[in-house]
DNA sequence: AGTTGCATCTCGAGC
DNA sequence: GCTCGAGGTGCAACT
């Protein structure tokens, strides 16, 4: 079946108001040769593993991956309404005349069903994607920020180490300041909220622990900006706050 | 222009291998008729705004709706490679024969564009969903089932509050134990580590100011289980857990 | 609009 | 495999 001259990752196979078997010979064979493929109808979904749910009859838009990723869509919000993570297997069948999609996880144990009513569309997508998503503006730049101009947080502070462990989790940054105290940086590439303060807290707490010198460990958290909660929080527990974006 | 007999929510057009120009008129249509739109084939996404990212070309499908989301997609995740929120405008438009689609959001001001280089399918989808989902086994069905149950946390428990604010955030249970002291719950649908032994933390320590009594307060973490180093953290700061799902 | 915390969070890195 | 924390987190509830 040679529709037109083969160039890699330009297959594209789609039916509209397929029977079931067609839609699902043709899901099956989309995913055998490692594409993503998708179907539209109205259909019931359950879904059973970490948590349970019941979705009624209605139309969605139901994409599946080779690597047994489900994902469910209607036509609102950004997330899926029922979904299954990767890893997992898709069984694709026919009963009582009705496309039926599972897609089974184990370990966690998950069960996801989308019983179609009906099938209006179904599609088959090969990808070639050899591209790599390049981003700027993450926790990684803010922390090579610092490094690279240690007096963006103060004069005369030195780093020593980045991801130091603690009893309780890793330190970003971890250095000296000026009057050779101790200091530990929590960074957050945006506004941060109390969950963040505690989370410095505990860092600075295990260390005062660890370290047992007469100096307290100076905590700092940051941060583009902060919320006065978490500003209070902050100086209640007497942590600091330096603001600073991740870019430039 | 009637296909076929007008039933609601069963309105499904797809176009293979479309001119730029087509896979226009199909996408605004779609939208404009408040449904989900999709598109398949060699592309390049940018992304401006809470970050940057570049990705350069590949085959990917692109799913539009008319809340204003997108959703890039590849044949591996569940997440998305590229996406907008819900909020924005689409605009679609062909450049120099090639097909282009922007997504905008103000506030914060982010721009998503994907530019097609080829587009070998068009779909677009009317949807009628007035199902809602039905889930359980979240955080509210473990309280619920303890407000139901107080023993279930330890006999002689009693419930007084839920969701009682302190300066640093609310408590998920608030009550006291049968020698009359103040306990706080803190809830989790599923196994802890040490950012939830934290956030208890601050609730107790903020109680135990603002109550300013003798007796200190309770903190109990209940949640299915526990990981060991939380479990160190948590008997250090004096708290305590019991295992508890959300189930049944 | 801003804040706060949950989520079937997902994902990657480290162990 | 589990643990831990980041994320352009998304999302709802509440102020």
């Amino acid at each position: 079946m040679l529709l037109r001259p083969y160039q890699a990752g330009y297959v594209t196979r789609t039916l509209t108001d397929p029977s079931p078997e067609a839609a699902r010979d043709l899901l099956e064979s989309g995913l055998t040769a490692d594409g993503l493929v998708t179907a539209f109808g109205r259909c019931v979904v359950d879904y059973e593993g970490r948590a349970s749910s019941t979705l009624g009859p209605g139309d969605r838009h139901l994409m599946l991956k080779p690597d047994g990723t489900a994902l469910v869509h209607t036509n609102a919000e950004q997330q899926p309404v029922n979904w299954q993570p990767p890893g997992g297997e898709h069984e694709i069948n026919v009963e009582a005349d009705r496309l039926v999609v599972e897609s089974l996880q184990s370990s966690p144990d998950e069960t996801l069903e989308v019983i179609f009513r009906s099938v209006t569309h179904a599609g088959a997508f090969s990808v070639a994607d050899e591209a790599e998503l390049r981003l700027t503006g993450t926790e990684a730049d803010l922390k090579e920020r610092i490094l690279r101009t240690p007096e963006l947080v103060e004069s005369d502070f030195q780093p020593r180490a980045t991801e130091r462990q603690t009893a309780v989790g890793a330190i970003d940054i971890y250095g000296v300041d000026g009057d050779g105290r101790t200091v530990a940086i929590e960074l957050k590439r945006r506004r941060v909220g109390p969950d963040a303060v505690g989370q410095l807290k505990r860092y600075v707490d295990a260390l005062n622990r660890e370290l047992h010198t007469d100096a307290r460990v100076r905590g700092i958290l940051v941060a583009p900006s902060i919320t006065d909660r978490a500003h209070r929080l902050l100086a209640e527990e007497g942590l600091e706050f330096v603001a600073l974006d991740p870019g430039s």
